[in-house]
DNA sequence: CCAAAAGTGTTGATACTACACCCATGG
DNA sequence: CCATGGGTGTAGTATCAACACTTTTGG
C-alpha cells in the first residue's frame, strides 16, 4: 500500500521597518483556499533536498534573497489540514532587511505583501500557528542568538537595534543598560559613518562583525540578553 | 505529475542508568540495511497524525513507555538517504525512565537494545546523524527546562540528579552549588523515603514536583542552570 | 534658544564561584 | 574505628538593575 502524503514548504518570512515586524505573505492562486493569503511554500520536488525548496519557492513566489533561513518545525498532525490530499509541511523561518528588499520588481508584486504581525489576517491552512510558533521562535533566538542584526541594514543606528529588541520582546529596555551589554560582546562596532536624519544630534552608524562573532563562538563565546 | 516522497518517523530514546547515557536502538528488519542497527521509526500512515505514528512505532519495536517526546527535526536534504525511495524523516526526541522500562518484555527483545552513547555503531540512513543532533538538543536543554527528571525515576536520590548533569554535558559540577541551585527552585521535595543502599551515609529520596513546576512557569518562571 | 534624539557612569542589590569539613550508616 | 558516600556555609567577585543629565545638530 503506497503513501498517500505530500510534502510542503512554507517559510515563515519576518521583516523590520519603522519600529514594526512584519511577516510576508502571498495571495493564494490554486486549490479551493484562493480566497486566503498563505505563507510562501509549495511542494518539494522528487529530487530535491527540502532547503532548496523553500530556496527555490522563495526566489519564485516573492523574489526576495534571506540573511538567516532555518527549519522551524514539522507541522503534520492535523491529518485534514488540506481537505483533498494530506499534506505535511514543513516550516522554516527567515530573516531579511527588509530595507534592501524590492518585493515590486518580483513578477507578482500584487500578490505579494508585508503585512505589520499584528494585523496578519486569517491564513489559508494552519498558516496563522505556524507564524505564531516563527514568532515564538523569533523572540527566544533574539536574547541568544545575534539574529537581530538580520533584520537590519549592514549599517544601522544603536537607536534601531534597541527599537528592534522592544518592538519584538515587547518589552521597555534601559538605552544605557542595553547599549553596554551589546558593546561589551564586541561584535559591533562603527563604520564611521553617520545617519542623516534632519532631527537631533547625527548618530553613529554601526555594524556587526559577523566574522569575529563567529571566531569567538568557537572559542566558546555565547550571546546573551537578559531583561528586567 | 505526483510526488514520489515517503514520509518516515523516527525516535531518538534516552535512558540514563549507572551514570551512563544510553540510546535505544533496533536492528533492521526489511529493505537492503539489514546488517544496521537503527532507530525505531518507520512509515507514517495516510490518516495518521506525526506524534501518533511515533507512538505507534515505539510501541510496536520497543514496548516502552516514554516521559517525554518532542519532535526534533526533520531530515530531509540529503534525496540519496534511502536508495530505492526518497524518505523524509520527522525525528523524535524521547526520554524515559529506564529502570522502570523492561524491554525484554517486548516481541522483539533480541532486536531491541540500549546502547551506551559514546559506544553507538555505524547505523542506518543518517541515524548517526539524527542521533548527534539529539544529543545536542538534550545537552541544551538540561540546562533550561527541568528534562533531567523524565530520565530519572520518580524518586530519586540527588547524586543520580547530579551525576546525570555531569555525565551528559560533560563537566564537573561543584555538588554544594548545585544542590543550593536546585533547591532555591522549589520543584524538588523529598518524599521522606531513604535509599536503601548498604554503603556510606542514607540518602534522602527526592521528588520532582511537575505541578508545582507547570504553574510557576506559568507565572514567569525559568527554570535555568548555568555552569562555570 | 528650543526641540529632538544621541550619548554616557555610578551605586546598590543579586547571583555566581570557589572551597573543606562533619555526619550517618554498615561492616 | 574505618570506609563510604551524604550533607552543609561563607566570603569574595562579577553581573545586573535602576536611575538623569549633557551633547550635538537643525530650525
Amino acid at each position: 500500500m503506497l503513501q498517500n502524503i505530500r510534502i510542503a514548504v512554507d517559510a515563515v518570512v519576518f521583516g523590520y521597518q519603522n519600529a514594526q515586524l512584519y511577516v510576508l505573505l502571498i495571495r493564494q492562486k490554486f486549490g479551493q483556499e484562493q480566497a486566503y493569503w498563505a505563507l510562501p511554500g509549495g511542494l518539494v520536488h522528487d529530487d530535491e533536498p527540502l532547503i532548496d525548496a523553500v530556496k527555490r519557492e522563495l526566489q519564485e513566489e516573492t523574489n526576495v534573497a534571506v540573511n538567516y533561513l532555518e527549519q522551524l518545525y514539522t507541522f503534520g498532525d492535523d491529518t485534514r489540514r488540506d481537505s483533498r490530499n494530506r499534506v505535511v509541511s514543513v516550516a522554516y523561518f527567515a530573516l531579511i532587511d527588509s530595507s534592501k528588499t524590492n518585493i515590486k520588481a518580483a513578477t507578482d508584486a500584487e500578490n505579494v505583501q508585508w503585512f505589520p504581525i499584528d494585523e496578519i489576517p486569517a491564513l489559508a491552512f494552519d498558516h496563522n500557528l505556524i507564524i505564531a510558533s516563527a514568532l515564538e521562535r523569533l523572540r527566544a533566538k533574539l536574547t541568544y542568538q545575534p539574529v537581530g542584526f538580520d533584520l537590519l541594514p549592514s549599517e544601522f543606528l544603536f537607536s534601531d537595534l534597541e527599537n528592534l529588541y522592544c518592538t519584538i520582546l515587547q518589552k521597555e529596555i534601559d538605552r544605557r543598560n542595553f547599549r553596554k551589554k551589546i558593546m561589551s560582546f564586541e561584535i559591533v562596532e562603527e563604520t564611521g559613518h553617520f545617519s542623516d536624519k534632519k532631527e537631533g544630534r547625527p548618530a553613529k552608524l554601526f555594524r556587526f562583525n559577523k566574522a569575529k562573532y563567529k571566531a569567538m563562538q568557537k572559542d566558546g563565546f555565547l550571546f546573551e540578553i537578559k531583561f528586567a
